[in-house]
DNA sequence: GATGAATGAGTCTTCATTCAT
DNA sequence: TATGAATGAAGACTCATTCAT
């Protein structure tokens, strides 16, 4: 048996294995991008599946509604990102001002620039008509990362690197300006060209300095 | 003459009235809750109708078609809020810091608790849609905004009130957590029964707090 | 008393009451020319209210709808036109070759050139929606046309002015190019304005010239 | 097993065919027939889809709208018209008289007494709504048409078979009492029950009659 | 499994008709 | 009598969903 028909076959094979076994990501790759364009109701399956090369009716094979395609495309996005990320800072031995700079840094670089950021605009504006998935985002998302946060400015306290505040109301305070650019950029900046946004590093070094600055204890 | 008569023909409501200088702001008044709460796509004009109280055709007599409608109920509610703002905190003769508080109490008053909160929640999850509309409140509502908190920071800075910082950074840092919890409130919130926020005066005091931290003048 | 603003008085009096009863009238006129031109469908009652200069209510003091309206506009253009015609050839004692000429000349100047060549067309668009109006043109225009251009042949040949022919196929054969053209005019004509037609007298010369060349007597 | 339960079975027709290839004539068919009949405002579209035997969604598989259906209507069948006509009538080698019968017979059984036929009445009716399809109409159709009627005309004259006459109105002339039978067959006649129309083959031998009398030759 | 033709419920939009003024 | 705001039934069109191939 000729080797190029033998590589030919063996190529071809694992290809289309490979292709169904990607069907599901590629269908959910899709309809994030146009879910967060356009939000649950504007954007048409015709198109999801057209994005993805595939059929209409091939993407019921792998989700049984629109509303069931939704939901897996936040889920889906979601569940990988609650993981690496807490225990990274858990195990750190640096300094809490240190701590704090990387919490900042590492949510824009893990979750910020990523695709979460279409997500938190996509639950946030569609949170009328899929409140689950408004209260899955709150428990699984927001909520650890505020924990995280509470935890590092609270062990700054107890080690008296930082002054003691209202730690509820700044952990939440804190947070926003990430969770704001976030869903800035994915809604009203790509719809205004002459805005001249601050880069993204200015913006995160005002707001360490900030925080930093309402932590500093007082006579140091 | 009986006087449940009298009732009976008293209670007899017309099919219907004739209110033309009324209907505009009820139209908008119920097109902007659902549309708030559901999306653009999601709200259907008999239910705009209905809540009203007209049928689906009158609402044709004031609006060409549901983007109109949108685009007025955007519009409308948005450019009686740009006015008196400004002039109240320009012409005062408070320290800065005062003026910042001011601002930042405001704000939440005059916008953050208004349906401006409801339109910012909007003009978000519609701007993939509706460019022009994310556009138009990017000049005519966070921009000016943004200007204002600027404007009292450097006649800070210029008073040797505060120190010099990073204006452009800062001021578009320290007006996110207002529209989070602002949008937060309108979308999130609702579907998180079990989360208890933390109260806005604590929330706007740690954010004032802050802000005013990052400002002190180094050994004052 | 000023005699100014007596004679306003009377000036204004009398109009009201002449527009007042000249309203059916211009309604008609209004219709007439809509309906002709869009069909009876297309063409929108507040089109027609406001050509008329009133309003939509004011249209349903005179008629009770839509329907009614057509056919007023139809049964109204057309009596008027069923009178004087035939008297006029009828007492003629002129040679059969002068009545068909004024007969046809006659045909385009009191109908094909008026108003009653947009009823004809009106009429054979609509037939299918209104058969009564269709079986009544047919009965009070077209039928004792046919019948005025039959006895003036029938008297032609009854004085051997004519040979002998087909009188039934002839008359309805000769009074088409007439209703052809006249609807012509009213229809594909005016979307084609390259198309130079033959100017109306050539045509109904060489009509009228057929037509006798038809009826010569063989050795005359 | 029952043959009942097998007939049922066998005569069981699934809820839906997939016809690609055919529908689109099905469905033209369809909608010739109502727009002929009621006019193109007046035909629903879910009628047109029910008489092809298909649901309201199946038509906008293959038409993108109302309007595209109806050129479509019109494109689609005059098309096929307007081509071997000509090509029979020129090549012929018969006495311009046979050749002029044989173009008004033809004519009839070609145009007038087919589909054609509706297809004009359904032009003059809506050249106001679309005056394309008018011009269309006049340029594809009534052009050539009188073209060649025009042809036969002038090459009998030039062979001294006719006497020279105006060629351009006779010829605008002749071809009037086809298009006439043809739109009254349409539109007018059915509403008539009782008027007994002339046969076509006397209205056609009366008219080629005429025809031939006005073009003989003076002494001849 | 994959396809895409077919479906039909759902929505926007129009407009003849009504009726309070 | 005249008005024009209000109505609601009707119709074009869309699109999530189904199913024969």
């Amino acid at each position: 048996m000729p080797p190029l028909l033998t590589a030919a076959v063996a190529a071809r094979s694992p290809r289309w294995e490979r292709r169904k076994e990607a069907r599901p990501g590629e269908l959910l790759e899709a309809a994030l991008e146009l879910f967060v364009e356009r939000g649950f109701a504007a954007t048409r399956l015709d198109e999801v599946a057209a994005r993805a090369g595939v059929s209409k009716g091939t993407l019921y094979l792998y989700y049984a509604s629109k509303e069931d395609l939704f939901k897996a495309v936040v889920r889906q996005n979601i569940v990988p990102l609650i993981d690496a990320f807490s225990r990274d800072v858990a195990v750190s031995q640096a300094a809490s001002a240190e701590l704090l700079r990387a919490f900042f840094d590492g949510w824009w670089t893990r979750f910020g620039a990523t695709r979460l950021a279409g997500i938190a605009k996509l639950v946030i504006s569609e949170a009328g008509n899929f409140p689950e998935m408004a209260l899955f985002f709150q428990q699984e998302v927001v909520g650890p990362q505020s924990m995280l946060l509470r935890s590092i400015v609270e062990r700054g306290i107890a080690r008296r690197e930082f002054r003691p505040i209202d730690v509820d109301a700044s952990v939440r305070l804190w947070i926003s300006p990430l969770v704001m650019r976030a869903v800035w950029e994915q809604s009203i900046q790509p719809c205004c060209p002459l805005d001249m946004n601050v880069p993204i590093e200015r913006y995160l070094a005002a707001h360490v300095e900030s925080v930093l600055a309402t932590l500093k204890m007082p006579q140091s």
